[in-house]
DNA sequence: AACACTATTTATAATGC
DNA sequence: TGCATTATAAATAGTGT
């Protein structure tokens, strides 16, 4: 894609088929890793040339990939068994009801991480610069509670105070 | 990328995400088929979102992950150790519990997509592995065991082609 | 909701060092 | 050989239908 558009065919050059492999590969990274980020999906990347490099390259680790190998290995054997066909509903089930935990979790850390978001930004540099990293919208459901806590505390003190 | 510069960082709006989620999923793709076009290498990804799509997607092909696979087994003990030695924790205690909840609920939901996903008769082609978007530093407490569990599978495996 | 359309941002092929 | 730079192609966020 650049200096000129050039057709989508092996590379037969071996010095621009490893610099093209290079410099792709790291894209194709960035791209799965933004896209992770992004939605908090699921996804992996494998690639794997022998010319130039001995050992596969993956992401996010080898351990992830590895991990999912090893469901890969599983496929056959639960296939080839046929009295699942019960089971699957029941996996739909499963399924579904884990899907809904996943979401409820997925939102409570959320609701965590911007919690420590906000108490870093307040403690340290400018709540505002750290603020505009985040979506206002939600930060600003947060932040709204936490007035009313300090507000109420503040109250406290004051009373205190005064005795 | 485009009418404006957008923070890297997950999408709450469930519309614009999906929308994201689908254009970057084309565009990922398209890399992966353009990579191995120009450089003949085998190379794969895996995305899968549980909000969206019920399946992973999957590319390119059940004969690039059997030899991806093959790869794999070879990588020495060594490098495999490697990746949890260096592991530390770098969140905050205060999150770090629930970011454990939720690698556990996105471990169990995904075995349990790819089982579902079996059942309903991948009996076609591709295949790759997926990664999982967790946390290198989660990710290193189960290396041991997957490992494990691969060499195991693999011995299980290798034993029966022999019979 | 699922496309088509652009204004921009990104990725990258060629080039330079 | 591998970097950094740059001119250009490609991807895509916002928008409209």
């Amino acid at each position: 894609m650049s200096r000129k558009k050039m057709k989508l065919a092996y590379i037969t050059n071996d010095t621009k088929r490893k610099t093209t492999y290079k410099k792709r590969t790291n894209g194709l990274v960035k791209k799965v890793r933004e896209l992770t980020t992004l939605c908090e999906i699921e996804a992996c990347a494998i690639i794997h040339s022998p010319d130039f490099d001995s050992q596969p390259k993956v992401w996010p680790s080898h351990a992830g990939a590895q991990q999912l190998l090893s469901e890969f290995k599983k496929l056959p054997h639960s296939i080839r068994n046929n009295k699942m066909v019960n089971q699957e509903r029941f996996l739909e089930q499963s399924i579904a009801k884990a899907t809904q935990q996943l979401k409820k979790r997925r939102k409570e850390n959320r609701q965590k991480d911007l919690k420590k978001f906000m108490f870093q930004g307040l403690s340290g540099k400018g709540i505002l610069q750290s603020m505009n990293a985040m979506d206002l919208n939600e930060v600003g459901l947060l932040v709204e509670q936490n007035l009313k806590d300090i507000d109420k505390r503040v109250r406290v003190l004051i009373n205190e105070s005064r005795s």
